[in-house]
DNA sequence: AATTCCACTCAACAACGTGTTGAGTGGTGT
DNA sequence: ACACCACTCAACACGTTGTTGAGTGGAATT
């Protein structure tokens, strides 16, 4: 039986991920060293080694992982209702699922989006918006018919926007409840739209 | 007369950034050494740390040079029109100004806005659109009226949809010009409005 | 013409971080 | 008893960092 070496293995690589988690909140990622990361983790630096090439993969496989969470957690829902739900004023679903993503995963969103660590995800996050999200919303004709906008702009201007409002809340230490900040995306959103 | 000891030191400083800005386009930041910088500007490594504490103050001045820039380059425009514009359906003033800068630091832009230099510039460049930009078009009392979400997430709404067009229009390397970007930027906003 | 000033060069320094290696430890499963 | 495996430990060569002290050559000062 391998499971507990696995587990091992896991648990490891677990401790190193909170620690470094830790230690992006206090310093940027180019001056955390492995060093650190083993130190604070109570790790042989060798042992680091055993399990991420470098700092660049950890933070990597840690991205990663958050994303792939998120469309996990987004696979739930029923991929072509938005639709719908835009033309009822009603997009909140998918958009209340993404901010409670975030409020489940914040220190790692507050890291990863913060001030010092704006490494790669920022637009790695905008591509999965524009992959998973806005494109539906943009491509359906009624939505936005009537628009002379060649769509890569619509598709960045929409998701950057969504982006915006995630980033303030990360900002106010998600003093609203995820429904509050769909709410608010919907009536942004639809302002615009019934004025 | 020191007139002349300072061009050279004016000299030397432009040739370093200059080089480190090709670097940029090539590496990651944080794999652009002070030696590599030294090197590509033929000058000796000791001479970079005359002008520049280490390579982050060297980039932190270049932003800083960039956006105060932008800002000389703003000024030039009264500040108070944008309201009365934004009533007429004619932003443009202002974002073309904006676009049209863009476009004379191309290189710059795309450098520190790019996949791999997203350190600190993108949040840099929001807050001083926040600054100088959108919160005159938000505080207009008539332009968002009417709109029961708080200014703070109106505010990184608004910037940061202008930021994605821009964005784009980087990735698109410039392929339209100043005016038909801000006509972008009217449309999506008035579309929204009057549909 | 002699001297001071200044940007810059050059070589060397200790300190630190990197990624890798080979030998070793101690629990786990067979 | 044995092999297995995650992990430790110490050492390695190498590159980068920021600093220092001595020196060079052209420009300004007297």
């Amino acid at each position: 039986m391998t499971a507990i070496y696995d587990e091992m293995n896991e648990k490891t690589k677990e401790k190193i991920q909170n620690n470094f988690l830790q230690l992006l909140k206090e310093k940027n990622f180019m001056k955390v060293s492995v060093q650190d990361i083993s130190i604070a983790t109570n790790i042989n630096r060798g042992t680091f080694y055993l399990h991420y090439q470098d700092k660049y993969d950890l933070l990597d496989q840690m991205e990663e992982s958050l994303l792939t969470g998120l469309e996990m957690h987004l696979e739930r829902l029923q991929p072509d209702i938005l639709l719908v739900e835009a033309e009822q004023g009603n997009i909140s679903m998918h958009a209340v699922e993404v901010f409670r993503y975030i409020q489940m995963n914040t220190a790692y969103f507050q890291v990863f989006l913060g001030d010092n660590n704006r490494v790669g995800f920022h637009k790695r996050l905008k591509l999965f918006f524009v992959d998973h999200f806005i494109e539906k919303m943009i491509k359906n004709k009624d939505f936005f018919k009537g628009l002379a906008v060649p769509q890569d702009y619509l598709s960045s201007f929409a998701t950057s926007a969504f982006l915006g409002l995630i980033e303030q809340w990360l900002d106010n230490d998600l003093a609203e409840s995820p429904s509050e900040m769909a709410e608010m995306y919907i009536q942004i959103i639809f302002f615009i739209r019934n004025l």
